[in-house]
DNA sequence: TTTATTTATCGCAAAGATACGATAAAGCAA
DNA sequence: TTGCTTTATCGTATCTTTGCGATAAATAAA
C-alpha cells in the first residue's frame, strides 16, 4: 500500500488519504455499516450479508484493521470485530480542520 | 472506475465509497487543501506546489471533478478550479448518518 | 499569421487493488 | 486422536490506478 511519491506529501495529507482509501470500497463501507448497525461484534455473519467469498471478506477486514478503523479479537474459532469510533472521530476532526472553510468561498 | 461487483451494494454505500476514492490519494488531498487555503480558484499553480508532472495533476483534477468535489471553469487559456463545499457537506452528512453511533459501542 | 502559454488528452509501463479457490491454522466436539 | 467449524493466508488472474512524456487544443500576444 504505497504510492511512488508518498514522501512528497505531508503527514496530514497521507493520513487523510489512508483512511479515505480504506473507505473507498463499497464492500468495506457495507462491512462498517453492518458493524455499526449490530452494535456488536460479528464474525462470519458478514459473509452471509455480502455477496462475496469469505476470503475476500477477510481481506477487506484486514484492510480496515490496518487502517485502524476497526478492532478485532479472536474468540476460539471465531473472530470478533467492532468499529473503532476513536479512529472515526480522529478522521472527522482532521477532515474538518484540513478543509476549514473560511467562508466557503466558491467562484466557479 | 468500476468494481466487478458494484451492483451488489446499496446506493449509499456506493456514493460514500466513490467520494472516499476521490479522497484516497495524498496528491488529491493536497490539491483540495491548496484550493481551500487560497480561497480562490487557481490553475497551474498547483503544478508548482506539487512535485508532479502537469499531466498527472490534470488527471487528479479530472477525478476530483468527476466526483463532484470541485468545480472548474475555463478562462481563456487558463483553467480555474475551486472547492464545491456542497459536495463536502453532503459527504459529511451521509457519513454521519451512515455511521450513526447509538452509543459508540465497542467490545473488542 | 506565427509564437508562446496554458491546459487537456492519449498511450504506455509499472504498480496496486480486487476477487476467488485452495490451503493452512486454530479451536471445539465426539 | 479424528472430524467439524471458523477464519486467515497463499497464489493467481484480471482489472484499475498512477505517473510520465508526447501530442493536441485553445487562447493571448506579437
Amino acid at each position: 500500500m504505497a504510492f511512488h511519491k508518498r514522501n512528497e506529501f505531508g503527514t496530514v495529507e497521507n493520513e487523510l488519504a489512508e483512511v479515505a482509501k480504506a473507505l473507498s470500497h463499497p464492500a468495506r463501507i457495507a462491512i462498517l455499516g453492518e458493524l455499526a448497525r449490530r452494535q456488536a461484534c460479528i464474525c462470519g455473519e458478514i459473509v452471509e450479508v455480502l455477496t462475496l467469498a469469505h476470503s475476500t471478506v477477510s481481506q477487506h477486514l484486514k484492510e480496515l484493521l490496518d487502517a485502524g478503523l476497526i478492532q478485532g479479537t479472536v474468540e476460539g474459532p471465531k473472530s470478533c470485530y467492532c468499529i473503532n469510533y476513536e479512529a472515526f472521530e480522529r478522521f472527522e476532526a482532521l477532515f474538518k480542520t484540513f478543509f476549514a472553510q473560511p467562508g466557503s468561498f466558491t467562484c466557479c
